[in-house]
DNA sequence: ATTATCTATAGATCTATAGATAATGC
DNA sequence: ATTATCTATAGATCTATAGATAATGC
């Protein structure tokens, strides 16, 4: 997983701004992989400090407490899910089958991120208020996508009408679906492959408009 | 909450199975307050001891570890969303309309127990692997519930045939919709009432059966 | 005698910081 | 001089158990 880091918002002893940006790309990497395999509570800051290439000490130069780091690696998962998605978005817009392919594009991120998803849907509440916020409003920005797709099929007729509240429900469906395959994995990929998996759920989830 | 505990597997020192049983309750009902209002590594077991009305090495004469409370959490609370569902079932079984019944009742269960279904999606991970899958079994048991409702509807043609695969995974998304509202009730609540969800996501589910 | 409960604490961590040291730029 | 990094540790927990005490039944 490459890191998008948006840094924001953290407070930090250090001056130079570039170098807050790297480390917080090392945090985030070192920080993954361990809370993936652990868990936020079960990993320490010295194994994170570790993993990062540097001492304790400087670690807290870069952060004020643990649940920063957790946002910071919530924040960088967010932003590689929602930069995939748009990315399909604007090379799908337009044609007929736009959701479809965005559904497709969608779920292949989810199941490259299988893990990552499934680390946000435990550890999010651990989060300070003001941040599990963020983390959650990226979670509508990225449903907002969907809402787009469906809107502009809606306008230009190649799906018949659904009301607003219809094309966003549909929109929180395909986002769940995606992550269903994260949560489930271990049970789905008994009897499906994800190319089973995206047929059948978006012929369901094509079901209502067309 | 009642408390549906099948107390199993969880070592004691104990002789007297009522108490134990007894204790247990004690032990579930305590934990899952504290659980849900704090997360499972924020809660102490003392506090735990304490809610429960008797002293941490008495809680330890009838569990082993902390994460065996956490499974006796999560095992009360499935037992309480698969008694839920079945008795809907065969109070259902038979009507053409029995799946819009019981997906009815289901989400009807999930939005009761919304706090409950949270906490096993956040914490299922922090079980020791054996009860982690247990845990897991009981999340297909209850999906197989709607598998069965759908094999009846097929079989007496008042559903379109549908591939077992097919109503595999129509199962699996009535299940995981039921748990959005859950986890997606923080944004959904603003635009749905529980009583919309329920029209129209089975709206939703109806298209591919009907 | 046996079973259940309690108090007190061993032993093991873990986060976060203070103060010392090294590196950089004027 | 200023900025970045490191070492060492304060201070605060927390789980789990050992050993003492109370309650029950023969």
């Amino acid at each position: 997983m490459e890191s998008l880091g948006r840094t924001k918002d953290i407070a930090t002893q250090i001056k130079n701004p570039d170098l807050v940006k790297r480390r917080h790309r090392q945090i985030v990497d070192a920080a993954v992989q361990l809370f993936i395999k652990q868990g936020f509570h079960k990993t320490t800051t010295r194994q994170i400090a570790a993993a990062a290439g540097f001492s304790i000490g400087s670690l807290y130069e870069y952060i004020t407490s643990k649940e920063d780091i957790l946002y910071l690696v919530c924040d960088a998962i967010h932003a590689e899910v929602e930069s995939g998605v748009s990315a399909a978005m604007t090379r799908a817009a337009g044609g007929r089958n736009s959701l479809a392919e965005v559904i497709r594009e969608y779920f292949l991120v989810c199941h490259q991120m299988s893990d990552h998803i499934l680390l946000i849907y435990q550890e999010t509440q651990s989060l300070p208020p003001q941040w599990r916020k963020k983390v959650l409003e990226s979670e509508v920005r990225i449903t907002g996508i969907f809402v787009e797709v469906l809107a502009h099929l809606v306008s230009t007729g190649d799906s018949p009408y659904l009301s607003e509240r219809t094309i966003e429900l549909l929109a929180h469906n395909i986002s769940v679906l995606g992550h269903m395959w994260t949560f489930r994995r271990w049970f789905l990929a008994r009897h499906y492959s994800i190319e089973d998996y995206i047929e059948l759920q978006t012929e369901f989830l094509l079901g209502l408009s067309r």
